[in-house]
DNA sequence: ATGCCAAACATGGTTTGA
């Protein structure tokens, strides 16, 4: 069973790229984010034809996630709880082929002074506590998604330029850390535990032909599915076509 | 210190992204 977490950056704009994807890689379940999509506008039909059923969370023109599967799923949870009055589309959860799989769009957080990124280390704290639930109830579990986080120097092209960023601050990398520390796996990481393993090249700046990436797209796996991890890996490929997300396909695949 | 690119919404230029 193959599961991939793909931020499409805009799925009017993705589409093609999202269809030529999924013809090719055929993951069993794939997560998207950033739809920046209104559940109304999601091309339902085009998905439906490429053979993959949809459960969307859409935003008109910002944020929205959405699951697809080959199988049917059934949605377990819409939205992040632990604040009512939080309107941003960042999480949804569903039940496929037995594994309950949540698609997540952490927020990025951006500028460091500000509401922005105690919003991220507020949806944080949320998550840890959703997480620690879905781990009490020893379901088998994937968190998949941009969690907009580089838990590590390693994890980003270089720290210099990225020290003020909201993706590389203490308080960024602790809460990432808090969360896997729960008991989670981080597939990626399980499968290629140094090195580079970028995720995410900016436009700007030929950040790809470069190779100025950013590790921030992951999996991460509850005990019980941990054991069954046979591979994991990003499609780097992806990145490279025209008219690309500047995210890429990160994927695990599961016995 | 700033722009570099891209998408959405709108139809000029702002907001957001990471």
């Amino acid at each position: 069973m193959r599961i991939a977490t793909f931020n499409i950056n805009g799925i009017g704009a993705r589409l093609p790229r999202l269809l030529d994807w999924l013809a090719e890689a055929k993951p069993d379940v794939a997560c998207l984010q950033e739809l920046k999509c209104a559940d109304e506008k999601f091309p339902h039909a085009d998905i439906e034809a490429a053979g993959y059923h949809a459960l969307v969370h859409g935003q008109k023109s910002w944020n929205g996630v959405a699951i697809l599967s080959k199988s049917p799923a059934v949605e377990t949870q819409r939205g992040l709880p632990g604040d009512d009055a939080d309107e941003q589309s960042r999480y949804l959860e569903a039940a496929v082929d037995g594994v309950l799989v949540a698609s997540i769009y952490l927020p990025n957080g951006n500028p460091i002074l500000g509401p922005k990124f105690d919003y991220k280390l507020a949806w944080f704290a949320r998550l840890h506590a959703h997480a620690a639930g879905l781990l009490a109830s020893e379901l088998p579990v994937v968190l998949a998604g941009d969690y907009n986080v580089c838990p590590t120097p390693e994890d980003a092209f270089s720290e210099r330029a990225m020290a003020d960023n909201a993706l590389c601050q203490p308080e960024s990398r602790a809460a990432f850390r808090t969360l896997v520390a729960q008991g989670w796996t981080d597939g990626l990481r399980a499968v290629h535990p140094t090195g580079k393993i970028y995720t995410f090249w900016d436009y700007t700046m030929g950040a790809w032909p470069r190779d100025l990436g950013l590790s921030i797209d992951r999996l991460l796996l509850s005990p019980g599915l941990a054991d069954r991890l046979l591979d994991a890996g990003v499609d780097r490929h992806a990145r490279a076509a025209e008219k690309a997300s500047d995210h890429a396909p990160t994927w695990v695949s599961l016995r």
